[in-house]
DNA sequence: CGAAATCCTTGAATCGTTTCAAATCGCGAC
DNA sequence: GTCGCGATTTGAAACGATTCAAGGATTTCG
């Protein structure tokens, strides 16, 4: 393998130091132009490149971020990398990817520890994590040794930078939809993390204020999946059918909900309508298409690495809310009567 | 900010010098087992995190590799991700993941010169990469900086190591799956790359080998998608219905199929019997519940970065080709008449 | 013509490690 | 008491960059 050309090659090479080498490259100020172009082509004609371990050692900037997911495997935050990765690229920095996985609180903390040690040892310049995916001590170490933190989450958190987005206008504009369908009667399906609770809050709120319409809160136990939600509903659907309308925390629920409703004889959209949250990539492939609320991951993933960058760079940033947006397509319908 | 601790720091108050302290740490030969102890133990009790950076530059190993893909957001490889990153975590390396995106050929291959160059300057250890994600050229200038390599694509590459899934087989799995059902005029749908060439060759071995099992290959223009898949079936329907099962090349490319086949009023199973390839997250979601190919894809992944590693480190690894399987669903029925 | 100002360039120090030749130490053998 | 030897430890030289005080060369101005 061939020894990469370093600037002290370059700078042998042309007859001058390594100071004026490294000056010409970098733009810095106090270089004649001449010597600075002779630098230039010379560098390029060998196809030098810096290496950024070196450089990273002593401006203490690595040019590297990494992002911490719980599971990486989770189709909302997948796109989300990939915005992330765009604004990376674009700015020249890296991304490492990290999950924090553990089934104990014990081997979470465990690995957590590690992770914080792994990261500090590659001297990232910052994080963006889901705020459920490190311990708080994790993130205060990772506070006390200067890295800039952004946090993803359900909302924004006070002193701190985050990118989120509005949960509660969310769950406003499923329920809107549905009350202009004529639904009275709706029931909400989600877990009892905090994302659930905004967006029932916002479709509870909206109800309220329009005449003769009624949100029931139907709390998950567990997980927040599929399968639970499947029970769930079956398990309602048993009791009493005297809703027209469900709307589910996420779309997976919504999968879920379907499957039970479809399985007891119910239609969907003809005799019960459903909306889900967050716009997989396959919410408009399955049958019924799903009508849901979405969420911009490409952007929120954007948004997310360009204050990063800002935190890093500037030393401040603000948050940002960014805006979900309703997705109509065939698991809503009329409520029937109506 | 507070200043992180180094080796010096822990040297000076421990009263040896930064060499001991290194060995000691290391577990390199020569030292004291009583002065490694006390290293040791003064090390744990400040929290000392060695900068890898510092170490990188002068062992050539920086324990960091990438994972190139064409698009992060491909369902498919995100799974594969995340067995890259089970191992990675194990072995004390971290992965950057980078997307080559880039429409026109120029862009692609001026993106991917980018990408090099950032890879090279990171002295990254290794990269894991399909086959297509970059440019032969590309890939040269990697192996010229010593760069170890691993493959990842639909058949092993001479000279070369890879991790590949056995296509052929799994074609012959669906076919042969087809044919117990009574199926004996089957339709392949799928795109005109090698995976789906590979794929197709096994159906058609394993009909060929049977009596009176016919199988037709239709070549999906452009890519290989949805709506491509959707188009193509219902051209293909308005033709002349002759076939009682359609394999498809990727389970995207099912469930363009499976729409067309329901949107012209053939009933899946029942008329006509549907098998995709990859088994995605959502495969079994939709409706009806995809029969498939299922790809070992998180067993991918860690196959890839456990020879990537050893290739790293003892220069040399052998290539591995994994075990595709079937996975029976809803979207398979017997042969109508059989 | 000399002093001052301006512009470039140099060379050394630094960043946090590893690596290794040379120095030091302790101890048993003669 | 000295020599030799193995076991430890030291200190300096890398690694590949950046940074910056100090010096050299040129120009400008009185």
């Amino acid at each position: 393998m061939a020894q990469r050309t370093t600037i002290q090659d370059i700078a042998r090479h042309l007859g001058v130091s390594k100071g004026t080498v490294s000056m010409a490259l970098n733009d810095a100020p106090g270089v004649n132009a001449d010597t600075r172009q002779r630098v230039k082509d010379y560098a390029r004609s060998v196809r030098y490149r810096p290496n950024k371990l070196a450089r990273a050692i002593n401006t203490g900037r690595s040019h590297l971020v990494a992002v911490l997911l719980s599971r990486l495997t989770d189709s909302f935050y997948e796109e989300v990398v990939q915005g992330i990765e765009n604004v990376a690229a674009q700015r020249g920095y890296d991304i490492i990817v990290s999950s924090v996985v553990g089934s104990s609180a014990n081997s979470r903390s465990r690995n957590a520890d590690e992770l914080v040690d792994r990261l500090i040892s590659r001297q990232v310049d910052g994080i963006i994590g889901s705020i459920y995916s490190l311990p708080e001590t994790a993130m205060g170490q990772l506070n006390e040794a200067g890295v800039a933190i952004l946090y993803l989450g359900p909302e924004p958190i006070p002193e701190e930078v985050s990118v989120t987005v509005d949960n509660v206008l969310g769950g406003r504009l499923a329920a809107e939809h549905l009350y202009e369908l004529g639904h009275r009667r709706v029931l909400f399906v989600g877990g009892d993390e905090r994302f659930g609770f905004l967006r029932s809050q916002g479709a509870g709120m909206l109800l309220a204020e329009r005449d003769g319409a009624h949100l029931e809160v139907r709390v998950l136990d567990g997980e927040p999946d599929m399968e639970a939600a499947y029970y769930a509903m079956a398990t309602r659907l048993r009791a009493r059918r005297d809703f027209t309308a469900v709307f589910c925390a996420s779309d997976l629920i919504a999968v879920g909900v379907c499957k039970a409703l479809q399985d007891a004889g119910v239609s969907v959209p003809g005799d019960v309508s459903v909306v889900g949250f967050d716009d997989l990539r396959w919410a408009k492939l399955i049958t019924p298409a799903l009508t849901t609320v979405h969420q911009p991951q490409v952007s929120q993933g954007e948004a997310a690495m360009d204050l990063l960058v800002r935190r890093i760079e500037d030393g401040s940033a603000p948050s940002r809310v960014l805006t979900p947006r309703l997705i109509v397509r065939d698991s809503t319908g009329p409520a029937p009567g109506a």
